[in-house]
DNA sequence: CCCGTATGAGACATCAATGTCTCATACGGG
DNA sequence: CCCGTATGAGACATTGATGTCTCATACGGG
């Protein structure tokens, strides 16, 4: 049943202490092992039984936070319909996954050390989304795939930190996203 | 001469390591006080005698992007004339702090530590701009000043990664920017 | 009841960065 | 030339996090 493919020995279940420390990092980035034990509610000698150390704990979240931004590109099925509805339904499927999207998405920044091969995976997905929309005549043509897929991720990292701080609700993150980065600031004078 | 108001006993400008030390952590944000000595070209017991520690450094680091920051508001003249070409303005004045302050960016997410009140200051500049973009009609009502503030904040920081990581070319830096928090992905339909 | 296994608590060594200190030296003005 | 001052090199202690290890215990199935 482990994602790793051989059966799981341990009693705890591995998957929801990694939901605990993803949910301790998004809000502490800096949360030292012991921390991170504490608030799985193990002790760090069975945090290290399930992973090797830091950095295999840093990695396996990047795993699942690849995995699950996959599913949501799948999910919103960004290779169909209008590319504009298409980027707002990935939005929206991502949300889930945005805190701690925003937590890796700084400490990616960094450490320049090699970087996990599915991210390389995301941005030709995301790209290609906002490519099919210059071709179909949607997107305007002078700002590269590659800056609109940059903005998209500071725009969701930067949403996730907004709303960690207060300053916006978390019902209104996806529509702040989308409406920013498909319509921009200024009043649509068309309509 | 100095910034602090006392007068400067030592020899080495001070400004010159603040400035080469802007320069290393805006390419390499752990970079040790070992390798920022070395890369201001003087000894770490030096960099000791100009800053108490690394914490000083940092908080050095974030009064100068501030300042500049606030200097750039002025500069921009963001009390006048239509708002849009106030924001064009405020980011081709900011895009030389556009490194720096994307470093300050993560730096201060991931210390939860008291923040510096100048950022508050700033805070406020830029939300009374784009509040006073949408009292005059420019700027869409359903987009939170505190919202816009956050989005162009986080569009400087990952422009800036991205001009630092070579997918955007450092020239189209505040074009990218400014069209897409201005007039969004999407294609005008109007003109 | 017995035993294997996972766990918790904690001791212990390690490591990297930091901060402090000393001392010799180079430099520049008087 | 002499002296004060800034500097460089490096030793040293400290600190915080990390990784490893041991041992006692609780739990659950056979």
């Amino acid at each position: 049943m482990s994602h790793t493919g051989y059966p799981c020995l341990m009693s705890v279940n591995r998957e929801s202490v990694l939901k605990e420390a993803a949910a301790l990092l998004t809000r502490k980035a800096t949360a030292s092992m012991d921390e991170i034990a504490k608030a799985a509610g193990i002790s760090r000698a069975t945090l290290h039984r399930h992973f090797a150390g830091r950095d295999a704990l840093v990695r396996a979240l990047e795993q699942l936070a690849i995995e699950r931004f996959e599913h949501a590109l799948d999910e919103a099925r960004t290779g169909e319909g209008d590319p504009a509805e298409a980027v707002r339904r990935l939005i929206v499927s991502v949300e889930p996954v945005a805190g701690l999207f925003s937590f890796l998405y700084t400490e990616n920044q960094l450490f320049e050390g090699e970087i996990n091969e599915g991210w390389n995976r995301l941005d030709a997905r995301v790209q290609d989304l906002f490519q099919r929309g210059q071709e179909e005549g949607v997107f305007r043509l002078d700002l590269s795939p590659a800056w609109l897929t940059d903005a998209l991720y500071g725009l969701i990292a930067s949403g996730a930190w907004a709303v960690h701080d207060g300053r916006v609700a978390a019902k209104d993150l996806t529509r702040m996203v989308s409406e920013l980065l498909l319509g921009g600031a200024r009043r649509r004078v068309d309509r």
